[in-house]
DNA sequence: CAGTATCCCTATGGATACTG
DNA sequence: CAGTATCCATAGGGATACTG
């Protein structure tokens, strides 16, 4: 489901409603390093994921502003992902936690998921 | 369930393992305003949390190394909940986060729960 | 290529009652 | 006070097959 609309209990709780779900902050991630990325290759770049959750999520960052969905009516079919400006700064305001991450992954001896093309 | 010890795709996926729950981050942001709480002064905090989710949650922050616990060997029994260095630091990594949210908040009008006493 | 459409399982979370 | 113990509903997520 799409973020709801509130109440929340503060700003924490209103941004982790939108980035939660699986893959939401990892499409975020993948969006702001490549800029427009196609369906496929979303999917190439998060190993695991399975059609109906790429679908579902990212429709779900689109109905909540992060992303935007173009379509090209074209054969073959061709749709392009991009941020939007909300998207790009819940990206910035991602990055901290991102470095904490890291610094997890370092204490607890974690790996990397490996990136099978 | 507590976090896993991975693999991650990278230190967002890992942080977000930690806090993803629907009250971890906001009891991280309550004993990071309060310093020291017991457990009932954490379930009036967050309204609508159940017994069951507040202990489980405590629980998973603690096994994840983000809350120390300490029991008070009284009548009536005493138990505090504290952040650890770990909790606090990714308190800190959530504060752009949270000032994310709010403007988020502000601009889809939504309300914030009100704390009933 | 970029999706739908199903089916199905489990984890998450909620309500309630009970206890040392 | 600070929890257990149950029971239950749902949403999240996965696998697979099919389509314009």
């Amino acid at each position: 489901m799409a973020a709801r609309r509130g109440p929340y209990f503060c700003g924490i709780d209103a941004a982790m409603d939108v980035v939660s779900g699986k893959w939401k902050s990892l499409i975020l991630w993948e969006l702001a390093e490549h800029g427009v990325r196609r369906f496929a290759q979303l999917r190439r770049g998060l190993p695991g994921v399975s059609e109906k959750m790429l679908v579902q999520q990212l429709r779900e960052l689109e109905e909540d502003g992060l992303v935007r969905r173009e379509v090209f009516p074209e054969v073959p079919p061709r749709v392009e992902y991009e941020l939007t400006g909300h998207g790009v700064s819940l990206n910035e305001a991602l990055a901290a936690l991102g470095v904490w991450g890291v610094e997890r992954m370092r204490r607890i001896g974690a790996e990397k998921v490996v990136h099978t093309p």
